[in-house]
DNA sequence: GATTGAGTAATTGTCGACAATCTTAGCCTT
DNA sequence: AAGGCTAAGATTGTCGACAATTACTCAATC
C-alpha cells in the first residue's frame, strides 16, 4: 500500500506546494501508479509527498474539478473508475468540440502554422515507417496533432475544456487500457486530409473530416473493448 | 466594501461548510453582488460568511475550477472579468456541445420525455402571450429547455461540462449584461422545431437546428453588444 | 446462527497561529 | 525631481491540533 511511487521528473516550477502536489498526483493517476478506483487516504498521501494535509486537500479539490477524483463528504476521495462507457462519452464530446475547433482553425491558422503542422505530420510519417517511433505516435503523437488544432482555434474556452480538462482523462485511458490507435497509417492519412481542408480554408469540410476521424476512433474502440475485455465494462 | 450581501434563500443541504460557502459565492458572483473583476480578500469573505479561511480557500479553489475566479500565487484571487469576446467563445462551445446533445437526445428521449418537454414549451408560450411571464422566459426559461435537452442526451460528460460548468457563466452574463433573448417568439418557434426533429428521431436535423438556434443567438448578441456598449469589449 | 446495537477507532472537516511572499510607503541617491 | 532601494504592513500559503462524522468491532439478544 505504501509503496514508493516513481516520481517522474516533473520539477516544474510551481510556487506553491498545493500546485506541485496537484501535478504529481495527476501524473501518478494518469500513469496508473495510483490505481483507478483506489481510495485516497489524506494522511498517507500527505506523508508520502511530504506536505501537510492543507495543501493536499486543496490539490484533491482541484483534481475533483478535473474529474480525476470523486469525493463524498465525510467519507473520502477515490480515483475515478474507468469504464468503457465513460470513454465513449468522452469521444462524443471530443467529436463535438474538436470538430468546432477544426472549423475555427480553418479560419484562424496562418500559412506558417499550417506549414509547421504539416512538418509535424511528416515527422510522424517517418516515425511510423521506421517502426521505431510507432510507440511515440501511439502514445502522445496523435494527441499532439489534435492539441495543435485546438490551440490554433484561438478559442480560449475550447482550449480550456479540451486541453486542461479532457486530455488528462484521454491520456489516462490510453495508458491504462494500452490504447493505441491501432490504425496509425489510416489515422495519419486522415490527419493529412484534415490539414488539407484547413489549408483550403474549407471550414465546413475541416469540421466534417475531424468529426469523422474521431468518430472512427470511437467505433474502433467500441468494437475492440466491448467484446474482448469486460473487466471495465460499465 | 463590506456591505451586506443578499443571501438568497439557498438553504440547500450541504453537509460541509466549504460546499455551502461555494454555492453562496457562486450565486453572489452570478447575480453580480460581488462585482466582476473584484479582488477577493480571504479574511474579509471568511468573516462575512462566518467560516474560517480553510473552507473558504477550498471553496475558492472550486470556483477557480469553474472558471468563475482567477487566482495567482501569493497575490490573490479575483472574480473573472466579463468580456464580449469570452461570451462569444462560450456560444461557440455551446453550439458544438448542445448540437451533439441534441443529436443524442433524438435517440435517447422517450415519448413521455418528449411530451413533457412539449408541455414546458407550451407553458412558455402562454407566458409570453400574457407578457407577464416574459421576464421568466428571458431569465431562466430559455435555459430550462436547453438544460432538459442536455440532460436527455444521457451523456454524463456532456451534462457535466454544460450544466455544471458553462451554465454558471451563461447565467452570469445574462444577469450582468441584462441579456434577454430579445426574440422570444422566434426562439420559442425554434425550440418547437427542434423538438419536432427529435420527435421524428431525425438526429441529423435535430443537431443542425440546435446549432442554428444557438448560432443565431450568438450573432444576435454580437451585433448588439459590439456596437452599443464598449465598456466590456475585450 | 444471524442481526441489531453500542462503543471504539479511524478518517475527514474545521480552526487558529505561524511562516513566506508580495505590496506599498518612505527615504536616499543620482 | 525621478528612480531605485529598504523596511514595514498586509495578504497568502502552510502547518499542527481539535471537533465532527463515519466505519468497524464485538457483544448481546432474538
Amino acid at each position: 500500500m505504501t509503496d514508493q511511487r516513481i516520481y517522474t521528473s516533473e520539477i516544474v516550477e510551481s510556487h506553491t506546494l498545493a500546485d506541485r502536489v496537484c501535478r504529481q498526483i495527476i501524473t501518478a493517476i494518469v500513469k496508473g501508479e495510483i490505481a483507478s478506483g483506489t481510495k485516497i487516504s489524506e494522511p498517507e498521501l500527505a506523508k508520502e509527498y511530504g506536505v501537510s494535509r492543507g495543501p493536499l486537500r486543496e490539490a484533491i479539490g482541484k483534481l475533483e474539478g478535473l474529474r480525476l477524483i470523486e469525493r463524498k463528504a465525510h467519507v473520502g476521495a477515490r480515483v475515478v473508475k474507468l469504464s468503457v462507457k465513460e470513454l465513449l462519452e468522452i469521444y462524443r464530446v471530443r467529436e463535438a468540440l474538436e470538430g468546432m475547433a477544426c472549423r475555427l482553425a480553418a479560419n484562424a491558422m496562418s500559412s506558417d502554422d499550417i506549414a509547421s503542422l504539416r512538418q509535424l505530420l511528416n515527422d510522424h510519417q517517418s516515425g511510423i515507417e521506421q517502426q521505431e517511433g510507432q510507440a511515440y505516435f501511439q502514445k502522445e503523437g496523435d494527441l499532439d496533432f489534435h492539441y495543435r488544432i485546438v490551440m490554433a482555434s484561438g478559442n480560449a474556452k475550447l482550449q480550456e475544456l479540451l486541453a486542461a480538462d479532457l486530455y488528462h482523462l484521454v491520456r489516462m485511458y490510453r495508458y491504462q487500457f494500452s490504447l493505441s490507435s491501432s490504425r496509425p497509417t489510416m489515422a495519419l492519412r486522415e490527419h493529412h486530409q484534415i490539414l488539407d481542408a484547413i489549408e483550403a480554408r474549407d471550414e465546413e469540410l475541416a469540421e466534417l473530416l475531424m468529426r469523422r476521424h474521431i468518430s472512427a476512433s470511437r467505433r474502433n474502440i467500441e468494437s475492440k473493448l466491448t467484446t474482448q475485455d469486460n473487466s471495465f465494462k460499465e
